[in-house]
RNA sequence: GGUCCAUUCGUCUAGGGGUAAGGACGUUAGAUUUUCAUUCUAGAAACAGGGGUUCGAUUCCCCUAUGGACUACCA
């Protein structure tokens, strides 16, 4: 039978968690969940140029945030430590060097401006089968010369020798048998120059020592694979090597091309899980967190993006995705992201979700907007307003009010209207309000409809009004309904206040 | 340029040799709501093109076109 599913999120903690990236961590919890396996989560930090303070703590909140709790982890531990590449340096060099020995590598001591200079001598320079000899390497030199440089510790990478003729083949999960030319990729530095380990090396040596059983990563890796195919082999582990799974790319919403933060800024939504702030610049990029979507909405989207359970069910929760996921339902071509649909998972998930499961979200926005709002009245404010907003930050706008006095008011929507006669009918209003504790809100509007009879005002001409003296604007629940939430006392405060405002 | 991958409404997609090509988002029109939103009803909207195979192709095969990814001592 299988071994148990061990699969992995092999992040490059570089900056913001990108939606891609997002989805991929998605996929492989998924998958994991559903076979009972193991979700890892391991760090690939092997390019020191492109350390950034703060990249793997912004990840893991990322993961804590969507719930995606990894099981083995740089802070969780596990069996296969450290789970930090940087952490594993030293391993890697002895791979490198056995394939060195074994003639499937070799040592290149080329110098990045002699590299730079062939590439513009030669139009589309391979350091491959064609161009090897001509390079200064292992290869091409005489034996006693490398035996020379190396001993004078002259710099040097290790590269895979690609072979040349011979076809590459492999099953991808979702697309089915994939076949390369090897030869027509370059020959690809394994271990750098400051010893650490290519995406390359460290992917297959870490894949193998961490038992991972399938590899899930984007489409954009698909073209490297037979490199790593041939590390598998030459490395004499082809029998454990891990299921591929290439997953579709995320593409912008206009025009072509993987999804970039940069088109997030330029149309206006967030790109990133979690806003990200760059500790160079000081840059922020918002994330959909901050821009209030729940995580089950923003993982329930994520999901629908190139998987569907075949159904026109287009609502799920974690479990039942774990339940329902499976790789043979996951589509081929990759898809633009569009973020009306975005939105719309998450006004679903609000309206679908019970007052008290939002409360602490709402509290949380609140805070943040300088409201206080009471716990019992907020549950029910919640269960008035939810259906209402599309993101949890709507909260802020639509029930702000029942715990603030509008610091705002829609003048122009009345004023021009205003008159004497209203003002006065409005003095009448707050008298019987006084005394309308005990009536419903039903008997409150009878009232108030009666009220305007009598002073020959039509309904209309007043209920509009009322709504902007106690909301601040032309939204909201049923005005009546709100006057008794707010309480009596408070309606006849805000009559009070805007018609001040109102008569200016 | 080369290699690989992909191609059903504007978008996400279902489907699969004979269908009215289904759903959702968005959009349009209407109803409800004396606000706004929700909700409801109805509508417009797609198989890239050309060859095959077949009694019959949107579905299978080939070619073309288009799009995308990759082509670093980055992942």
């Amino acid at each position: 039978m299988m071994d148990k599913v061990r699969v992995r999120f092999a992040p490059s903690p570089t900056g913001g968690l990108h939606l891609g990236g997002v989805r991929t961590v998605l996929f492989n919890y998924l998958f994991a969940k559903k076979h009972g396996g193991k979700f890892i989560l391991r760090i690939e930090d092997t390019d020191q140029n492109r350390f950034v303070e703060g990249a793997e703590k912004y990840i893991l909140d990322c993961l804590d945030w969507c719930g995606f709790k990894p099981d083995e982890s740089p802070v969780a531990g596990g069996p296969y430590a450290p789970y930090r590449q940087s952490e594993r340096k030293p391993m890697y060099r002895e791979y490198a060097e056995r394939l060195v020995k074994e003639g499937y590598a070799y040592y290149a001591f080329d110098t990045s401006a002699e590299l730079d200079a062939k590439r513009k001598e030669i139009n589309n320079f391979q350091y491959g089968h064609a161009h090897r000899m001509d390079m200064k390497n292992s290869i091409s030199l005489p034996e006693d010369e490398v035996q020379r440089l190396l001993a004078a510790e002259t710099p040097y990478v290790i590269r895979i020798k690609i072979p040349e003729g011979e076809t590459i083949s492999f099953i991808d999960l979702i697309r089915g048998e994939v076949s390369f030319e090897a030869g027509l990729s370059d020959d690809k530095v394994l271990l750098k120059a400051d010893g650490m380990p290519t995406y390359h090396l460290a992917v297959v040596v870490d894949d193998y020592l961490m038992k991972i059983t399938h590899a899930f990563r984007g489409e954009e890796w698909l073209p490297s694979a037979p490199v790593h195919l041939l590390l598998w082999r030459y490395l004499g582990w082809e029998d454990d090597m891990p299921k591929w799974v290439h997953l579709p790319l995320i593409l912008k919403p206009d025009g072509h091309g993987k999804l970039s933060k940069r088109d997030g800024a330029r149309l206006g939504f967030p790109v990133y899980a979690m806003s990200w702030t760059d500790p160079a610049t000081g840059e922020v990029t918002p994330g959909f967190r901050e821009l209030g979507f729940m995580p089950e909405a923003f993982i329930n989207m994520l999901a629908m993006l190139g998987w569907n359970d075949g159904t026109e069910n287009e609502l799920f929760s974690i479990e039942e995705l774990i339940d329902k996921f499976s790789l043979d339902r996951v589509s081929k071509a990759g898809a633009k992201f569009d973020f009306e649909k975005a939105k719309w998972y998450s006004a679903e998930w609000i309206k679908k979700t019970a007052a008290k499961q939002l409360a602490p979200a709402v509290n949380e926005v609140f805070k943040k907007n300088g409201i206080t709002a009471e716990p019992i009245k907020l549950l029910a404010v919640i269960d008035m307003i939810k259906d209402r907003c599309t993101v949890m930050t709507d909260f802020v706008q639509q029930a702000g009010y029942f715990f603030k006095i509008p610091s705002e008011y829609d003048l122009n929507s009345v004023k021009p209207k205003w008159t004497e006669q209203k003002e006065e009918f409005f003095h009448s209003f707050s008298e019987i309000l006084l005394g309308s504790a005990a009536l419903t809100s039903a008997e409150l509007e009878a009232q108030f409809k009666e009220l305007a009879q009598e002073k020959s005002l039509k309904v209309g001409d007043v209920m509009l009004p009322y709504r902007i003296m106690l909301v601040g604007g032309k939204y909201g629940p049923a005005v009546f309904d709100i006057t008794k939430v707010l309480g009596e006392k408070e309606a006849i405060l805000r009559i009070g206040i805007a018609l001040e405002l109102f008569r200016a």
